[in-house]
RNA sequence: CGAGGUGUAGCGCAGUUUGGUAGCGCGCUUGGUUCGGGACCAAGAGGUCGUGGGUUCAAGUCCCGUCACCUCGACCA
């Protein structure tokens, strides 16, 4: 057994080298590839697989909660950038700016988006006249620049895929709404499909959006416990409104400006699942997103009647609604199982000699490597079942380690201490700037969400009476 | 931009201290034996040593320049 070789050297750093373990294990499953350009990434097919599910399953979502699919263009001219002051002090460090086209040195710039209200904000000027045509509730799929120092594939890349929701309204409530009520869809959505269980809350000044009012996001806890910010939605109020001129007239005969919103997640979302569930043979995909649920792999495949009854078998789940897969490749069968388990297939299907003649095959789940056997003749109903096991199970797990990893600070050794445990830590917060950005200096970790309705007591920093409980972690 | 590091075959690396025929593992190709947890045998293909200049009879190795990438800081979905 050639256990010496790179793979497994790798794999073996999970615990101690996370960050590596996750840019080896995310190349060698081809997600990605490194782009030419640095800091860019090619999503390969098994890896878009992912997103595509991802997509169809926060599509239908949207579509239920009334919203319709649109495309703004990617160049904006850097005059929209500055309308709105806290925007462009925001985002002008980071964004790509085209200067010459046809070769001629354009009269204004244009910035290649790194998010889009400011065109979306445009249109919606235009498009705006009565009160009657209030809700505006649109999104957009599509990709974004962000010019980022550090890269690491998925989490934080130059380029990447995203949705971004933009709405307006009549009225501040109802903007208001419409901000918590995505919110309440990504959070929805990340625990049935992805089997992340997410804190959601408000985000601080600091960590806010630039040019929202306010922002409140989702964040996931990884394996090593640190948070990654897997979804945001913001309430823009009149902010955009104002620099945009999104102005209606309103029944009572005045014109007024709409209240907005907008809301995104990102291919950042499939660096949270390979965080979140990814062991130390490799990725763990929950069955809702897996490009592949099940995979068979015919042993002994030579033998006369095996790769026959894999087919047929293939066909036959595929026939009942299940991504399968059949490996035919002549890699030998434990190679297969290596393979297919490193890419977090959640249920491999053994079928040999031995299984055709009593009638059974053998069923392996990715998550806990349990092994069982079902009737051949009921294997669709068998996979389905154990399909939506291994997703509860997932959530189960992670829900768990969410759960446990939530430890309480008095003062910033606790704080520290509690962090580097490997947990969030809930404490108290004055409110204040300075107390902040000193929390992030002395422990590494920032606010990642305000906590409602704590008792909050004394500021972990400063020792004042504090305004908020905050939930504290190192992020990525 | 501050600090450190690395560029040699598709991938991972050795060789550089002390200059002397370009190496290893994996992968790839061909043929054969295998196949219930990363099989084996045999024969092959594949490299302007990041790049420009210099020293030398001779440079992957020494000297000067330059470019790219990686890690850690500040910023971020």
């Amino acid at each position: 057994m050639a256990k010496d070789n790179a793979f497994v050297n790798q794999i073996a750093d999970i615990e101690t080298d996370f960050p590596r373990w996750y840019t080896d294990v995310v190349v060698k499953t081809e997600l990605v590839d490194y782009g030419p350009v640095k800091g860019t990434m090619v999503i390969r097919p098994y890896g878009y697989a992912i997103w595509e599910n991802i997509q169809r399953e926060l599509d239908a979502r949207f579509k239920a909660t009334g919203h319709k699919n649109a495309y703004f263009p990617l160049l904006i001219p850097y005059s929209f950038m500055t309308r709105e002051a806290e925007h462009v002090e925001g985002f002008a460090p980071e964004v790509a700016v085209v200067t010459v086209g046809g070769g001629e040195t354009l009269a204004e710039p244009l910035v290649i988006r790194p998010t889009s209200e400011t065109v979306i904000g445009e249109m919606y000027s235009k498009w705006l006249q009565s009160y009657r045509d209030l809700p505006i509730l649109i999104n957009q799929w599509a990709n974004v620049v962000r010019w980022e120092k550090t890269t690491r594939p998925f989490l934080r890349t130059s380029e990447f895929l995203w949705q971004e929701g933009h709405t307006a309204h009549a009225t501040e409530e109802e903007a208001m709404e419409e901000t918590m009520k995505m919110l309440g869809v990504y959070k929805e959505f990340a625990e049935t499909c992805l089997a992340i269980p997410v804190f959601t809350g408000r985000k601080t000044e600091k960590e806010k959006f630039a040019g929202a009012v306010a922002t409140f996001g989702m964040e996931a806890m990884m394996h090593d416990g640190k948070s990654l910010q897997a979804g945001t939605s913001h309430y823009l109020g009149q902010n955009f409104a104002k620099a945009f001129d999104i102005k209606f007239l309103d029944k009572d005969g005045t014109h007024k400006y709409a209240y907005t919103t907008s809301w995104g997640v990102s291919t950042r979302l499939i660096g949270a699942l390979i965080m979140a569930h990814g062991d130390a043979r490799g990725l763990v995909l929950p069955p809702v997103v897996a490009p592949v649920q099940a995979v068979i792999v015919p042993i002994a495949a030579k033998k006369e009647g095996v790769v026959e009854a894999a087919a047929a078998l293939k066909a036959e789940l595929c026939a009942a609604g299940i991504r399968a897969e059949a490996d035919f490749s002549d890699n030998s069968p434990g190679w297969k199982f290596n393979e297919w388990e490193m890419k977090g297939v959640p249920v491999r299907i053994e079928i040999g000699p031995r299984d055709i003649e009593a009638g059974k095959i053998v069923l392996v789940r990715r998550d806990t490597h349990e092994k069982s056997e079902a009737p051949l003749q009921a294997a669709p109903a068998a996979v389905q079942a154990l399909l939506g096991s291994v997703q509860a199970n997932l959530l189960e797990r992670a829900r768990k380690r969410k759960e446990e990893r939530v430890v309480t600070a008095e003062d910033m050794n606790g704080l520290l201490q509690g962090v580097e445990g490997g947990n969030f830590v809930k404490a108290g917060w004055c409110g204040c700037r300075e107390c902040e950005d000193k929390i992030k200096e002395q422990t590494a970790a920032s606010a990642r969400v305000l906590v409602e309705g704590e008792h909050a007591g004394k500021c972990v920093c400063c020792g004042k009476e504090a305004k908020h409980v905050v939930l504290f972690a190192r992020a990525y």
